[in-house]
DNA sequence: CGGGAAAAGCTTTTT
DNA sequence: GCTTTTCCCG
């Protein structure tokens, strides 16, 4: 019955003896259905009760639809189940032995930007310069220190710079301890430590955990490897699964190699191959096979499909980054016409920054369209703020979220005061609002800031009375209004104002909604709430209903698939990115970047690259990407004719000005009574005022009145 | 304290 | 070059 609807690859995987095992499962050949067909298995067949089984995951995407699949299978609710990320089954493990970790039971969360101030606030403390000891350098040796597993003891410093990086790490600690709060990394850094150091802890759980399965291993860095050898401990059985054509998060500290020790620390552990793919025609496979086999020290595995060939890969050459886009654009709406929705459509980038001209195109023709991985809701600066203030009525120790909100909205709270706030901490070894609250009984300060502290003090703690038997929903409403967020949002003149109210009476509806679902654990619904603030901030998926064509990095289209996918910037430099090209290690992971892309593509795969792009305010001629010449020939269909300038746009409100159509177009040879002969890069306006840059072939690029110049 | 000017980034990102 | 952050002064 579990097995119905599984290929044999994939039933060899499901119904394997209990003992360990290595699932390297290709792009599209249907991973997560073998994890939650295991886990069905475990239960119904061998026995082991759901909560004898720990899977986990990276992202809370993941781990959702991980859990949604398993009760739809085992028909159970599975929220006992120990279902999640890392850092979500770190938490859990945290909260219920606080105690023996040495924390507060109200401990906080600091993500990665709230920890950026806390070591700011630790450099200074320790009378370091910040200009030569930046504070992101500091929190990127301290997460490096904490992802190797070494406490500040532990580390070996190799210069004055590390001796000084050390002395931070082992100050920020000393500071997350006295404040009650823990990073990111810590929660999977203590989760070890306690493992470690406690022997009937550990016994515990490694008694609990009887099966263990671990989802896109090939990310998994040292820690996490330290983490999972401590659960399983010497007697469980442990299925990873991964694809080491995958890993592309090498630097942020995953270790690929992880995958190849988990045949040496865990005994006996079986290799399967799941190799046939469900997604992609039989080009685009044979077009990624091909490409990944440049790469060395692969496992090795080899992608295959019942599916017919297909469509060749179509290569377009642009000529500037603008005609790049144009070409695409132009392509989306011939597709329009045809069987495809927009959101079947997917434009993927190697950065961030090329985001921007693609953006302008689609406007331009009115094209909806959805910008992945921008800020997330709750990391947005005003809500932040009221998180800060719920984190003060839950930790007041909560330094962080002090620093954050003193003078948050603006009470006169300047720098020199809190300076002295920060002063006294130090010297009486205590948490900022116990600084404060010792100083204000002391007539410390001038008149004036004394008088604004009082209120502050007043504020927060008659927040916290008042607040003290109300619902979560309240509480968050409450402290909006009396903190004067509201009021000091309101008063922020334009759009950005209404929307950042807006956010903000959204933080009421998802606290309301978060009650509404149940506190998972016995924790406090502030505590619950803020945790999950913290811990989970949703991506926002595209709404079902909505159809636009969906841009995104390469990174964050991993696990996603489309019918129809657009590779734009092939080009050596950005990509492979120019750091990565010197660096043979980085290369690979650029090519398996590159594998990643063109697998995420069902039906149609475009590659399109720019002949001359503007990057660092610089424009500069780039080669096609090496990528593309490692393609087979005999897959691609190349484009080498340039858009011409389209159809007027849709006229829309505040779209852009049309490209001019006639006279001029990119790419056309036109000449200059006095520069003489030059290449048209971009248009902009029409008529008499049409403005056309040229690059010159003998005094460089200029932009000028199209009246001034001849076609060639 | 807020606004404008100067300066500093500038690959990828989850928790 | 363009955007975001920081700085400085009224």
């Amino acid at each position: 019955m579990i097995l119905d609807s599984l290929n044999s690859a994939q039933q060899e995987a499901v119904s394997a003896p209990l003992g360990h095992q290595l699932i390297l499962a290709g792009a599209g050949s249907g991973k997560t259905r073998v994890l939650t067909h295991r886990i069905a298995w475990l239960v119904q067949r061998e026995q082991i009760s759901p909560l004898q089984i720990m899977a986990v995951t990276f992202t809370n995407k993941a781990a959702n639809e991980m859990r949604t699949r398993i009760e739809h299978l085992l028909r159970v609710p599975a929220k006992t189940m120990w279902i999640g990320t890392f850092h979500g089954l770190s938490h859990r493990f945290l909260r219920a032995h606080w105690q023996e970790a040495n924390l507060p039971q109200t401990f906080q969360i600091l993500d990665s930007d709230d920890q950026l101030r806390m070591v700011r606030r630790v450099i200074h403390s320790l009378n370091l310069d910040e200009d030569r000891y930046p504070p992101k350098e500091a929190r990127w040796f301290i997460n490096a220190q904490k992802e190797e597993g070494r406490d500040p003891h532990q580390v070996i410093p190799h210069d004055m710079a590390s001796q000084t990086y050390l002395n931070v790490y082992q100050a920020y600690q000393a500071a997350c301890q006295r404040a009650g709060v823990i990073d990111f990394t810590d929660l999977l850094f203590k989760t070890c430590k306690l493992l470690q150091s406690n022997a009937n802890l550990r016994q515990h759980y490694q008694e609990r955990f009887r099966c263990i399965l671990v989802d896109e291993f090939q990310d998994t860095n040292t820690i996490q490897y330290m983490w999972l050898k401590l659960f399983a401990g010497e007697a469980n059985a442990v299925m990873i699964v991964g694809d080491d054509d995958q890993s592309i998060y090498g630097w942020r500290g995953a270790r690929i190699e992880n995958i190849h020790r988990f045949s040496n620390d865990f005994p006996g552990a079986k290799t399967i191959r799941l190799e046939q793919n469900y997604r992609s025609t039989g080009t685009i496979l044979k077009a990624a096979n091909a490409l990944i086999a440049k790469n060395t020290g692969r496992l090795g595995k080899n992608l295959w499909t019942d599916d017919k060939d297909g469509e060749p890969i179509t290569v377009y050459s642009g000529f500037n980054e603008t005609d790049e886009a144009f070409f695409i654009v132009n392509r989306i709406r011939e597709l329009r016409q045809t069987d495809y929705r927009l959101r079947d459509i997917a434009i993927l980038y190697r950065s961030n920054a090329q985001s921007r001209v693609l953006e302008e195109a689609l406007m331009q023709f009115g094209i909806p369209y959805r910008v992945y991985g921008g800020l997330r809701y709750f990391d947005r600066a005003e809500i932040k703020d009221a998180l800060a203030y719920l984190r003060m009525l839950a930790n007041p120790s909560d330094d962080s979220a002090f620093e954050r909100i003193i003078n948050t909205p603006t009470r006169g709270i300047g720098d020199r005061t809190v300076t002295a706030i920060r002063e006294h901490a130090r010297e009486a070894n205590a948490t900022l609002w116990q600084a404060l609250l010792q100083l204000s009984g002391k007539q410390f300060f001038a008149a004036r800031a004394h008088q604004s502290l009082e209120a502050f003090v007043n504020l927060i703690q008659s927040m916290s009375d008042k607040t003290q038997t109300m619902t979560l929903d309240k509480q968050v409403e409450y402290v909006l209004r009396a903190s004067g967020l509201i009021e000091h949002y309101r008063k922020e003149k334009g759009e950005k104002g209404l929307t950042r109210l807006e956010n903000l009476e959204e933080l009421i509806n998802a606290a309301h909604q978060f009650i509404q679902e149940g506190t998972p654990d016995d924790m406090p619904p502030l505590a619950a709430f803020l945790a999950y603030a913290a811990l989970e901030s949703s991506d926002e998926q595209a709404n079902e209903h909505d159809d636009c064509v969906q841009l995104m990095t390469l990174h964050s289209a991993k696990g996603l698939e489309f019918p129809v996918v657009f590779l734009a910037g092939c080009e050596e430099e950005l990509f492979p990115h120019y750091l990565c090209m010197h660096d043979p290690k980085a290369l690979e992971e650029e090519r398996r970047l590159c594998y990643v892309g063109m697998t995420r593509a069902e039906k149609k795969l475009f590659m399109t690259y720019a002949e001359l792009r503007r990057m660092h305010g610089k424009e500069a001629y780039h080669k096609p990407s090496r990528f593309l010449h490692e393609l087979p020939p005999e897959l691609i269909t190349e484009v080498r004719f340039r858009t011409k300038v389209s159809p007027r746009p849709m006229p829309i409100a505040n779209s852009y000005k049309p490209e001019a159509e006639g006279k001029f177009r990119i790419g056309q040879e036109v000449q200059h009574r006095i520069f003489g002969d030059g290449t048209v890069l971009s248009l902009e306006g029409d008529g008499e005022d049409m403005k056309v840059k040229v690059r010159f072939a003998k005094v460089g690029t200029k932009t000028l009145i199209g009246s001034y110049l001849n076609p060639k």
